[in-house]
DNA sequence: ATATAAAGTTAGATTAATCTAACAAAAATA
DNA sequence: TATTTTTGTTAGATTAATCTAACTTTATAT
C-alpha cells in the first residue's frame, strides 16, 4: 500500500521533524536529494493518503497515521542495524546503507525473528531508540557532551551524526557507546574539550565532535 | 545498473531454462504473471543490455553475461534462504518469499557475511545448489524418486517444488533432507510407492509427490 | 518600502514498467 | 490443405516517480 519511495519520504520527514521541529519542502528536498517540485507532488499524494497534512507554503507535518507508519519503518531500520552489528559482526559504521534497503522488506515474521533473537532491544547501535511495535518512540533524556561542564564525568550514550566518516573517527579514538568520559577542561576560545577515557589520559575533542556526542551524567540515581 | 524488475526476469529465465531447456515468451509470461506483450518489450531491453539473445518468434536464451548475472542473483536468493533457516530459525516452507525480496539487496558485504557465517554452504535448504561467486552452478546428479525401483534404498537430497504447501505436506510426514527412504513396492496402476523411512514402517506416496523428490542412491561410493 | 533572494508551485516532458486491443506468425487440428 | 488455436508482436494508453523551466509567494536586505 505504501511504496518504497513513499516510505523513504515518510521516514525522512519523521527524522527531520525530530531534529528541527518544523520541516519545509526545501529541507526535505535537500535531505532526499530530490528536487522541490517532486517533493511537492509527493506531499500532495501523501496528503491524499492521509499520511501528511499539506497546505501550500506551510511547513510539512505528518498526521498521526503518518507518524505511526514512519515509526514502523524506523523500527525496521534500527532493528536491522542492531541485527547486523550483534548477529552478523558488522561495525557500526557499515550498517546504515544496508538497513536503508532492508527496512523496506515486507515480512512481519522477518523483523519479529530479528527482534526475538536480539532479545527485544530498545536502542540501536548508534544509541537511537527503537520504536515499539506500534511505531511509538521515546527519546531518553540525553545531553550533548558540548553542553556539559568541566569536572563532570559522563557516559557516552548515543551519536547524532551516523555518517561512516564520523563513526570511523570515533573508532580510531577507541570511543564507543557506554564509554565513561571525564571532562578535564574546556577551552573558552573554541569550546574544545580536554577529556580522559578508557586508557587515554588526555585527548582533545573539537566542539564539532562534542556537539555530536550524546551523554548521560553519571550518578543520576 | 540492472533493476530489481530486470533481475526478476533474468532469474526466472535462468530457472526455466534449467527446468525445461527451451523457454518461450508464453512460459516466462505465465511464470512471472506478466502479460506477454510486456515480456516481449523487456526481452528487447535485456537484449540491448546484452543479457539475452532475442529474435522474434525464437526461443529465449540468456547470453553468457546474462547467465552469470542470473547465477549471482540466485546465489543471493539461496544464501538468504540458508541464512534464514540456519541462523534465524525459520522453517524451509517460510523462507522463499523473504528471499525473493532480499535477493535484490545491493551490498557485497552483506552476502559475504552470510556466506562466511554459514561456512560457505553449497546447497540451500531445499537441496538446490548455491552458485559460486562467479555465478556458476553445478547440479549434483540426483534422480527423481519416481524413477527408482522397488527394493532400492535412497537418500532424500532435494525437493523440486518449493511451494509452501508441498513443504508443509512433507513436514507433516516428517520428511526432510538427508532422510533415508526404502522403497518397499510400486503400484503399477498409479505409480504410487509404498515406502518406509525414519519411524514410519509404511507410508504411501503418490506419483505426484515422488516426481518432486530428488534422491541419491545409497552406497554409490 | 522596494528590490532581491529564497522557497514553493505548476505545467509539461521523460523514463520504467505495466496493461489492453489489434494484428501477425507459427503450430495444431480437421 | 484449410481452418482454428496458440503464441508472439506492435501500437497506444496508463501510472509512478522523476526532471526542467516558468511562474508565484514569502522572506531578507538595502
Ligand atoms: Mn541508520
Ligand atoms: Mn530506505
Ligand atoms: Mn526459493
Ligand atoms: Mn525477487
Amino acid at each position: 500500500m505504501i511504496s518504497l519511495t513513499e516510505e523513504n519520504y515518510l521516514k525522512e520527514l519523521f527524522n527531520l521533524s525530530s531534529e528541527s521541529g518544523e520541516v519545509n519542502v526545501n529541507e526535505l528536498s535537500k535531505r532526499l536529494e530530490i528536487k522541490m517540485s517532486t517533493v511537492t507532488s509527493m506531499m500532495k499524494k501523501l496528503a491524499e493518503k492521509e499520511l501528511v497534512h499539506y497546505e501550500s507554503y506551510k511547513p510539512l507535518k505528518l498526521t498521526e497515521k503518518g507518524k505511526i507508519e514512519a515509526g514502523l519503518i524506523i523500527r525496521k531500520h534500527r532493528l536491522t542495524e542492531m541485527f547486523l552489528v550483534e548477529k552478523m559482526g558488522f561495525g557500526w559504521e557499515d550498517v546504515h546503507e544496508i538497513a536503508e534497503q532492508i527496512e523496506h522488506i515486507q515480512s512481519v515474521g522477518f523483523f519479529e525473528k530479528m527482534d526475538e533473537q536480539l532479545g527485544y532491544p530498545t536502542i540501536d547501535p548508534h544509541g537511537s531508540p527503537i520504536p515499539d511495535k506500534n511505531g511509538k518512540i521515546v527519546w531518553p533524556t540525553y545531553s550533548k557532551l558540548s553542553e556539559c561542564k568541566a569536572g563532570e564525568t559522563v557516559r557516552l550514550s548515543a551519536v547524532i551524526n551516523t555518517s561512516s566518516e564520523f563513526l570511523k573517527f570515533l573508532n580510531v579514538r577507541e570511543m564507543k557507546l557506554g564509554l565513561k568520559i571525564k571532562i578535564k577542561s574546556i577551552e573558552i576560545f573554541d569550546k574544545s574539550m580536554e577529556v580522559s577515557y578508557g586508557k587515554k589520559p588526555s585527548e582533545t575533542l573539537s566542539n564539532i565532535v562534542c556537539e555530536r556526542l550524546l551523554v548521560e551524567k553519571e550518578g543520576r540515581f
